[in-house]
Parts: C-alpha cells; sequence; structure tokens
DNA sequence: AATGAATGAGGGTTCATTCAT
DNA sequence: CATGAATGAACCCTCATTCAT
C-alpha cells in the first residue's frame, strides 16, 4: 500500500536487500514461525507475509518449502555446533567437553528459544530429517572417540553409548524450559550420568 | 488400480466387519502408515484407502484424525506398557527393572515393528503429544522413585535424571533396527549406563 | 444396548409401535430439531438417534429426508390451521376472523414453541417450499374473499392485500418472541392495520 | 463440459482480473446462484465452477462462505438501501416515503431480478442472519419513527406497526414477480394500507 | 527482481441413502 | 420389521507452486 521511499516500511524490511541479505532474513522469518508455531507454521505464505513480501518471492531464493526449512536446519545447526565444538576443544577431559557443549547449547537456548530444540527433536519432513541423521552421525563418532580414547571402550560400545547420550539431550533442554531444574543442576546431572556411564563401561567385562 | 491378487476387488464393497473388528482394522492400517511414513502419513484419506473402504467409513469409528491418532496411540502404548510393567514388577533392583523393561521394549518392536519408537519419539500434532507427556511424566515419576529408594538420589535429581534415561530408549531401538548393535549388547550397555549414572548420582555431593 | 423387556427405554420409546405410532414419533422428534436448531439440524440420523432407532429404519417410514420434512409440514399445519379456521369460523366479521386467527397461532406457538414459525417463514429445501406456496394460496384466496366481501375491495386487489397481511405474521410472532410487546398488544395493533386497510381499500378509487 | 461459445474455454487458465474485478466477479455469480436456487446453491465451489476459476481461488477473496454471502448481502441491500433512502429523504409524507421506497424497490428489482426479495426474506446462515436483523432495525427504526411523528402513534405500537409493514414488501416483490398485479397497482395497494394503518393507529385509544 | 492472480491437489468432514444380515 | 456397516457425493479449506505482468 506504500507507494514511495519508506526505507524500511512496517517493521519489515521490504527494500534494497542484496540477495544474500534477503535470503537470510526468510531464514530469521522462518525461525522466528518455528519457534513460535513449529514447522507446520511455516508456509511459503506465511514467511513471505512475515516478511513484507509477495507470495512468490520465496522461490527465487529457495527451491521449494523443503529446502527453505533445509537452509533453516543448516544454519541454526551450524550456529550451535560450531561454538559448541569450539568450546568442547578448550577442554582436555571428555566431562569437560560434555559440560561445555551442553554449555553451549544452553546459551543457543536461552538467545534463540526453544527453536533449536524444535530442530532437533521434531519428527519432520524429509529433508530435515537426513540432514539431522547425517548431523548426528558426526556429532556421535565424535564423542564415540571420546569415549573410547579415554575410558577404554569398545568401539561399538562407545558408539552405541554416545548415540544413547546424545539422544536425551533435547529432553535436558525441555526439563529446563518447563522449570524442571536450573541450568546449573541439569548440567551438572547429565556430565555426571555421562561420565559415569562412560567409566563403568570402560571398567570390566 | 491393481487388477489382480487383491483379496478384495476394487470397486467392490468392502467385507463387512463388525464394529469391533473394523475399528482394530483401521488402527492397525494407521500404525502401518505411521511406520512407513510418519504421522502425516495418516490421512483420513490414506488409511481408508489402505483399507479399502469408502472415504468417510472413518467417521463412523473416530470423531476426527486426531482421536484417530490417539487410539492408536493408547493401543499401542497400552500394549507396551502392561508387559512391561509387569516384567519389572517381577524384579527387585533398578538395574533389573532398567533390563526387564528394555527387553518388553525390543520384543514389542521385534512383533510390530518400529512403530512404537515413532509414537514415542516424534513431536506429533496436538491430541497424540498431551497423551505423550501424561504417560511420560507416569512413568518417569516411577523411575524416579526407584533411583531414589535404591541409590539414595535426591528426589529432583532423580527425576530429571529418569527423564534422561527414559528420553533415549527410542534411540535404542533405532540402533537396533539399523543394525548398530545386537539386543544383548545394547540392553547390556543400556542397562549399565543407567546404573552406573544412578549409582554416582546417589554417591556424593 | 438393553438386552430385553424394558417396555419403554431410556427416554425413548423404542419398542413394539405400531406403524403408526412409529411414524407420528419421527415426526415428533423431527418437530423438536427443527424448533431446536432449524432444518438443518433435521438429518436422518440425528432422527433416528433422538428416536431411539437404528439409521436406517427412517426409510421404511418416509422416502427420503424430504418427504419427511414434508410431512411434518403437513401435520403442523393442520394443526394450525384447521383450529384456526374453525375459530374464524365462529366469527362473522374480518375483524372478527383476524383476531381469532392471530389468537389461535400464538396458542399454537405457546403451545410448541419456534416450530410454527420456522415452517411458515424459512427458506426451506424444496418440498416444504411447494406445499407453503399451495397453503398460502389457499389462505390468501380465503382473507381474499372476505376482503371483497366485506369491504367491497376488488378482486384483485383484495388478493394483493390479503397476501401483504398474511406475509407479516410470522413478524408478528417473532415481534411477540423477542419481547416487543405483549400478545395483546400485538393482536390489537396488527388486527387494526389489517382492518383498516381493508376499510382504506374498498372506499374509493 | 460445454464445448462451445464459452467465452472461456474449459481447461484453461482463467482470465487475469484485477482484485477488485474479481471480487465482484465472485459476488455476480453469487447474486445469480441465490436468484436461481436460494443460499444454499452457494458453495464456494459452485461460485468457482461458473466463475470458471479454480476451486481454493475464492478463498484468495472471502475468509469463507460466511464471508462471501455477507459480502453480497451488503453489496446488495446497499444497492437498494442507499438510492431508498435519498428518495425517501426528498419526501415530506410518510405516504411519499413509502411510495417512494417502493418505488426503488421495484427498480432494484427491475434491474437485478428477486435476488434482493430473497436476500431479506430467507432464513440463512448465521453471517447474513446478523446483518439482516440489524438493518431491520435500523429500518424499523426510521419508519417508526415516521408514524409516531406524523400519526401521532405511541412508541411502542409505532415500533411493532413498522415492523410489520416492513414484512410484508418481500411479499410485494413476489406478487409482481409472479403477476399478480402490476408495479402501480402494487405500489398503490401496499401504500394506502400503510398509510391507513398508520392513520387507524394514530386515531383513538 | 518482484508482484500477486491463479491453479490444482490433498485432506477434513458430513450426510442421504443403500443393503447385507 | 430392524439394525448398523458401508458407500459416495458434496463441501469446506489450505497450500505448494506456477506464471503473466
Amino acid at each position: 500500500m506504500a507507494i514511495a521511499d519508506d526505507p524500511i516500511a512496517d517493521g519489515a524490511p521490504a527494500q534494497r536487500l542484496t540477495r544474500a541479505q534477503r535470503r537470510e532474513h526468510f531464514l530469521d522469518v522462518a525461525a522466528a514461525l518455528v519457534a513460535e508455531g513449529g514447522f507446520e507454521a511455516v508456509t511459503m505464505e506465511s514467511v513471505a507475509a512475515r516478511a513484507g513480501v509477495s507470495k512468490g518471492l520465496g522461490y527465487a531464493y529457495f527451491d521449494n518449502r523443503g529446502e527453505l526449512l533445509a537452509a533453516l536446519f543448516e544454519r541454526e545447526t551450524g550456529q550451535l555446533d560450531r561454538p559448541a565444538t569450539r568450546a568442547a576443544d578448550a577442554q582436555e577431559t571428555f566431562e569437560g567437553k560434555v559440560r561445555a557443549t551442553v554449555g553451549v547449547v544452553f546459551d543457543t537456548v536461552a538467545a534463540k528459544g526453544p527453536l533449536i530444540a524444535r530442530l532437533l527433536r521434531a519428527e519432520a519432513e524429509g529433508p530435515i530429517n537426513e540432514r539431522r541423521t547425517k548431523r548426528q552421525r558426526v556429532i556421535e563418532r565424535r564423542w564415540a572417540q571420546l569415549i573410547a580414547d579415554e575410558y577404554g571402550v569398545s568401539e561399538p560400545t562407545a558408539r552405541a553409548s554416545a548415540a544413547i547420550m546424545l539422544a536425551s539431550i533435547p529432553r535436558v533442554i525441555e526439563l529446563w524450559a518447563s522449570g524442571k531444574g536450573s541450568r546449573e543442576e541439569l548440567t551438572e546431572t547429565y556430565t555426571r550420568m555421562c561420565t559415569a556411564a562412560a567409566r563403568d563401561l570402560g571398567s570390566a567385562i
């Protein structure tokens, strides 16, 4: 409805963005929508509307809805995983790495809300599921390596235990979100559980 | 479209079943569809088509799609939880109970496929989420009690640790389903992880 | 669900009725449903359910939904029109007849609720519309005759004026139902309007 | 299915109209359908089919079926009421105003068919009923004021009589449409009935 | 690049009606 | 006479996607 030269109309930056900026903006909007209403809330139309652009424009940046969601997944997990890896790398022990990783997860959730939990947990449309599986494999392998190295756990058992530990991280976030424990308590509990389990698995037959 | 070897020819009126039989049949079909394609694959239409009946018939048995899904959830979790509780009750120790529970889970998956893992894990439509949350609360409380009693873990920590342990059961099933370990190995690993964690949490401050 | 020898189960007379009784019962139920929720509320299923019989039974008494509604219309308008005619016949003047007729209408509405208003007014499914038109023609002709005879109004004008007068009777009922006047006031107003109009139309060119 | 002389071929994409044009087109189609078959004949699907567009397009213009019907009601009654008010305002007396109003009604029906009668009369779905009730209240109040002022009729009686008079206008249209009188005769008859009634109600106790 | 009209398929739901038992 | 399982058509509504402008 506005006709001219508002640099940014209506709260929605509807103008003169570079291709990359506009793409990011789409992802920001999609992130907000997932956080508010889950994946179903992300429709090409809702994203366009919230972004203040026309219905068809999304397709100039993403092949289809699946790709938009996949791009969102990549961006958000990247923003979680890079700091997490960095924080873990700064630690010597498995225990330190676990604690550091959980810390970054909490930080991220604090900063961006339930988005990341949803991304990691939900049964979602195809393109996301594939990527999630791939990401999981990578992270599980890393943790398994640490467990095997530090506690002398056999390869396959280390793999399984890493998978089991990682699977409950979203629940830890949920517990926090629903007030079932403080950040510190939950970090402590989770870290102790992981290390105790790893130690035990490495200890005997 | 199929021409041969359908038990029921394509335009012919379906078998006339009793109310209870038809209801079970619908749930069987829904179960198969969830196993294959997740919740989204369950539409009143897809169920009817697969069941070989007309589109509207489902509504004579379930008020709406949500109720169908809810009924499926109730049936399947009931078939898991009743034997699991029975098996756990027959054991004295937390360790025994965990092992027995996992055993029943494996039995169930062996008999009915990975459906149950999906039911327990996925972020799903409203009616299922509510029921899952409720069920979780009940089971978590039970495990928490055991952990607190047997290992002297404080109430809140026991609650959190139970939640964390239970959250990874679907992943255990997945590991098995994808060949990442035998039933015995996975049972052993998971059980040791749980008991080691509980013991550790109870050991000191 | 009950298996034997309740003479009347569940508030619903579900048993041992003669054909005619059962037919009447269906109409009673349909009447109640129209009064509560309009024509749309009358489905073959809702009628059967309320009557405490099985879904298909209605078709043993009425060819189809339209016929059920039509039979209801006939019965109810008959129960209005016969007393109305009798009451009108007992009066000498047009004014008396109008007053008597309106009195019977009020009595009927008082006894049977908004059913009759709905039957007379609503744009309804085909079979009812036809009958209503026919009924209207009959009554309009009668009133027109009276107007012509008593006030010397020409045939066509008498016909038109009768139609115009009769068309507002449902509104009179509505006014009463919504508390916009007492029975007596509304009867008086309506009667005076009709007689004044008739007198005027007969008076000159 | 039609093969010839459709302006638009059967599977071809429809004319691309502006938003306003398409909206009007939808309303035109809906109007035609109401005129032919009443409200029930207006479904989002029937409108789309008649308009030669795809099933879902209507929802880009109206939130749902109710809104479409409501918009139709607003448009049509607006096109009747604005000229009617103007014509009535140009007259000094109640008689003149009644005659002028009826004249505009006839003009409108002549131009657009009996649609308006249906809109004003029928018991319809919620959104229309509300609006009709509101409109009626406004017009009844206006007429009541005139009757009270010019003939000295008491407030409540004036209200009731106005309601009664207005309720028969659709019937006047029907009489005309079914050839039961000329425009002039019906206008004259209706106007005399109204004025005679008002005069009488004002004359005594 | 961007708009926004339009498509078309998919899925939810309701009911009149039929018919095997 | 009665039951109640089943059909099938008609609607409602939403969205991913295309494409003329």
